[in-house]
DNA sequence: GAGCACTGC
C-alpha cells in the first residue's frame, strides 16, 4: 500500500498459526452443554502442561507465569489449584485491575465448573459481590485486596493469591505485590520459628504473579529469583507494516490509511486508535463527510466513536455487527487496547499517540496534574496491533516508522511513579508501615512522598512525628480520597453530613455531571441556570443532586435518563453517585456518624467542611484581580466551566487543578477568608 | 473564556 514499506512480520507479534480447538458442535445435538465446557477447556494450550503447571506451583512459594493472549491462564490456573488440593481449606484470590474483568471471568469460571456464581466461585468488587461460605475461587479487584487488608492484614482467609495482569503495574497492584511479600515472609516461617500465637496456625500462602513477558524478569527477581513458567497463547497472525517516513499529522494519515485500506481491500471491520475524544469527533465527522462523496459501488460505512466518557447506549454500537455490505470503522482510545475486545476487527491503524496523566507533585502539596499527548510504548503497540489477529488473519498500519518503534520505551511508567501517593500513604500508616521503607518493585518519588506526608499532614490525619491521629483513621474508612474524607469527617461537627454526603458522591465518581458537547454549549449552560447557587459549583452540584434524587424517587429508570437529558446532565454519573451516596452513609453510620444531619438550606457548614479538606486548593484574589494560591506559588485562573467564571470573590476553595493552557481551578466555591484563617491546623505555631 | 487517557475503594 502506498507510503507503507513492505510487510513485515518482526518477532514482536507471534505469527505461530492458531490451531483450531474442535468444538464438538452443537450443544444440544452431541450431549450435555458441560461436556461442550470441558472439551474446550481440555483444548487450551494450557491444558497440555497442566500437570507440570501444579507440580511447579506446589514446589515453589512464588510462581511468574507468562502467558500470552489466550492461553486461558486466568480462567484455568485458580481450577488446576482448586482440583489438586494445593488450596487446601482456604481461598484462592485472583485480582483483576478492573471490575468488568473480575465479574465476567467469575461468571465463565461457574459455567465450566457448573456452578452458579457466588457458590464455590464468586467475585467481589465494589458495589457488587457474590460469593458465600462455599466460595473457594474468588475474583476480585486489586484495590478490594488493598482494602480487605485494612481488616485483615495477613489476608488469612487466602491460601493462594494469584495476581494477575501485574505488568499493567497499577498503584493498586503495586501495593499488593508489596504486601504479600511480606505477608508471606510472615506466615511462611518455619514451623518451629513461629511460635505460639495465632500466626502458628496459619496456613501458608502461596503466590502466582500472571504478567506478559517484557517484565517477567523483574517480577522474578522481586521474588529473589522465583522461576518463571511460560505459557504458549493463541493468536492468528498479524502483518504488520511501517510508515516509510514520519506523519506528523497523524490525523490526517489515520483518514489516509483508512480510505486505502477501504478502497482496495476485502471486507473486514477497522479499528484506529487516537489518543482521545477531540481527535475522535473530528476523524467522526470527516469520514461521515467523504462518505457522502465516494463511490457508489464502495461498501457503506459505519463509524464507531468508542471512548471512556461516551454514553453508554452509544458504546454498545461497536458490539452490534455492521449489516452484510458496511463496513465498520471504530475509533477508540486505549479503551479497546485492554479493557474491551471488539469482535470481527481484521485491520488496526495504531496513530502510536495516546494521552497520559501525570502528577506534578510541588514540595509544598500542592501539585496539580497534566494530561498531555505523547508516544505509546512497544507494549500497547504489541497489544494494539494483537487486536486485529483474535478472529483470523489481521493487518495492523502503523503511522510511524520502524525506527519509531524502535525508539519506543519498553513499558510504561508504573503508576507508583506518577500519581499522587496520598490516598496509599494514609492506609499504609494504618498497617502500622512506611511508604519510604518498604520493598517496592519500583520506588517512589521522593518528591511525591514528600507532598503526601505534608498534605496528610493538613489534613489532620497525621501528627508531627508522622503519626497517624484517630482523625486519620476515622479518614481511612471512607473509600474516599483523603481530602472528600477529611470533609466527611469534618461533617459531623458541622451537622451537615447529608449535604457533605450528596457533594462528596458526585466529586468521587468517575464521570462529570455536566455533558459538554461543544456544540449544545449554549443551550446547555441556559437549562442549567436553574440549579446555580450563587456560592458556586459545589452547592450548584447538591442542588443538582437533590433535584435528580426527587426523580429517581418517583420516576422510573426512562423517566430518570428523560429528565437527565433534557438537563444536559449525565444519569450515569448520578446513578453511580447515589450508589456512592449509599455506600457512604453505610459506613458513616457503622462509624456512628449521624448521616441524617442536616443544616437545611444554610450552605455556611457545608462550605466550612469542604474547606478542612481542600485548604490546600485555596487561593485568595489580589489587587490585580488575578487568584494567588494560599499555598504554593502559582496563579490560578477560574476555568470557564465554572459557575463562578469571570467572578471576583475573595477567596476559592477548588477541587482540582488541571495545567492546558493556563493553571485552571475546576469546581470552585467562594469561601469568606475567614474560614481558611480558622482550619485548626493552619494555627499552630510554625506551620 | 475552554477541553474531558484509563482504572479503583
Amino acid at each position: 500500500m502506498k507510503g507503507f514499506a513492505t510487510p513485515l512480520q518482526p518477532a514482536d507479534i507471534d505469527p505461530r498459526k492458531r490451531r483450531r480447538f474442535s468444538t464438538p458442535g452443537n450443544p444440544s445435538l452431541n450431549g450435555p452443554q458441560s461436556q461442550c465446557i470441558q472439551a474446550q477447556r481440555a483444548g487450551l494450550p494450557i491444558a497440555m502442561g497442566k500437570d507440570a503447571l501444579i507440580e511447579e506451583i506446589r514446589k515453589n512459594d512464588v510462581s511468574i507465569l507468562v502467558g500470552e493472549t489466550g492461553s486461558g491462564k486466568t480462567t484455568q490456573v485458580p481450577q488446576y489449584l482448586l482440583d489438586s488440593g494445593l488450596a487446601g481449606q482456604g481461598m484462592i484470590a485472583i485480582t483483576q485491575p478492573r471490575k468488568v474483568a473480575a465479574t465476567s471471568l467469575a461468571a465463565r469460571v461457574a459455567t465450566e465448573q457448573n456452578v452458579s456464581v457466588g457458590a464455590l466461585v464468586g467475585y467481589s468488587v465494589r458495589f457488587d459481590e457474590a460469593s458465600s461460605d462455599e466460595t473457594r475461587i474468588k475474583y476480585v479487584t486489586d484495590g478490594m485486596l488493598v482494602r480487605e487488608l485494612l481488616g485483615d492484614p495477613l489476608l488469612s482467609r487466602y491460601s493462594v493469591v494469584i495476581v494477575d495482569e501485574a505488568h499493567e503495574r497499577t498503584l493498586r497492584t503495586d501495593l499488593l505485590i508489596t504486601n504479600l511479600k511480606d505477608i508471606q515472609r510472615k506466615r511462611n516461617l518455619p514451623s518451629d520459628a513461629k511460635g505460639k500465637g495465632s500466626v502458628a496456625k496459619l496456613n501458608p500462602l502461596k503466590i502466582v504473579i500472571m504478567s506478559a513477558t517484557l517484565d517477567a524478569d523483574k517480577f522474578s527477581n522481586f521474588f529473589g529469583g522465583a522461576r518463571v513458567t511460560y505459557i504458549q497463547g493463541r493468536q492468528y497472525p498479524v502483518t504488520i507494516y511501517h510508515t516509510t517516513v514520519s506523519q506528523p499529522d497523524y490525523v490526517e494519515a489515520a483518514m489516509r490509511t483508512f480510505w486505502q485500506i477501504h478502497m482496495d481491500q476485502p471486507p473486514g471491520d477497522v479499528l484506529i486508535f487516537l489518543p482521545g475524544q477531540e481527535d475522535i469527533e473530528g476523524v467522526d465527522r470527516s469520514i461521515k463527510l467523504f462518505a457522502d462523496r465516494s463511490p457508489r459501488e464502495l461498501p457503506s460505512i459505519v463509524v464507531c466513536p468508542m471512548y471512556a466518557a461516551l454514553p453508554s447506549s452509544q458504546q454498545a454500537k461497536i458490539f452490534t455487527p455492521a449489516p452484510p455490505g458496511f463496513r465498520k470503522c471504530i475509533l477508540a482510545t486505549n479503551i479497546a487496547e485492554t479493557s474491551i475486545t471488539i469482535p470481527g476487527i481484521k485491520y488496526v491503524i495504531d496513530t502510536g499517540k495516546c494521552k497520559e496523566k501525570r502528577y506534578v507533585a510541588r514540595d509544598s502539596g500542592t501539585g496539580f496534574d497534566t494530561l498531555l499527548t505523547r508516544d505509546i510504548t512497544k507494549s500497547s503497540a504489541m497489544q494494539r496491533a494483537g487486536r486485529a489477529g483474535r478472529e483470523g488473519e489481521g493487518f495492523c498500519f502503523r503511522l510511524y516508522t520502524e525506527e519509531a518503534f524502535d525508539a519506543m520505551r519498553e513499558s510504561a511508567e508504573p503508576e507508583i511513579r506518577r500519581c499522587s501517593l496520598t490516598s496509599s500513604m494514609l492506609q499504609l500508616r494504618c498497617l502500622d508501615q512506611d511508604l519510604e521503607e518498604l520493598d517496592f518493585m519500583d520506588k517512589p518519588d521522593q518528591e511525591a512522598i514528600g507532598a503526601a506526608l505534608k498534605t496528610l499532614y493538613l489534613l489532620g490525619a497525621l501528627d508531627r512525628k508522622r503519626n497517624l491521629t484517630k482523625l486519620g483513621r476515622d479518614m481511612a474508612m471512607f473509600p474516599l480520597e483523603p481530602n472528600l474524607a477529611r470533609a466527611v469527617v469534618a461533617s459531623r461537627e458541622f451537622g451537615c453530613t447529608l449535604e457533605i454526603l450528596d457533594i462528596v458522591s458526585v466529586l468521587s465518581a468517575s464521570s462529570k455531571p455536566f455533558f459538554d458537547s461543544s456544540d449544545e454549549r449554549e443551550a446547555a449552560s441556559e437549562i442549567r441556570r436553574k440549579f446555580r447557587h450563587r456560592s458556586g459549583d459545589h452547592m450548584t452540584m447538591l442542588n443538582v443532586m437533590r433535584s435528580y434524587q426527587e426523580i429517581a424517587a418517583s420516576e422510573k429508570k426512562s423517566g430518570r435518563k428523560d429528565w437527565c437529558r433534557k438537563q444536559f446532565l449525565n444519569e450515569r454519573c448520578l446513578a453511580e453517585a447515589q450508589e456512592i451516596r449509599d455506600q457512604l452513609r453505610e459506613v458513616c453510620s457503622r462509624m456512628q456518624i449521624d448521616w441524617h444531619a442536616s443544616c437545611g438550606e444554610d450552605e455556611q457548614p457545608v462550605l466550612k467542611c469542604l474547606v478542612r479538606g481542600l485548604v490546600q486548593h485555596a487561593a485568595y484574589l489580589q489587587p490585580d484581580g488575578s487568584y494567588k494560591q494560599l499555598m504554593g506559588p502559582s496563579i490560578v485562573k477560574i476555568h470557564p466551566s465554572s459557575s463562578l467564571c469571570d467572578k471576583k470573590v475573595a477567596a476559592i476553595i477548588y477541587d482540582e487543578l488541571v495545567y492546558t493552557t493556563h493553571i485552571y481551578a475546576r469546581g470552585v466555591s467562594a469561601v469568606p477568608r475567614g474560614y481558611i484563617a480558622e482550619v485548626p491546623i493552619l494555627n499552630i505555631k510554625g506551620t
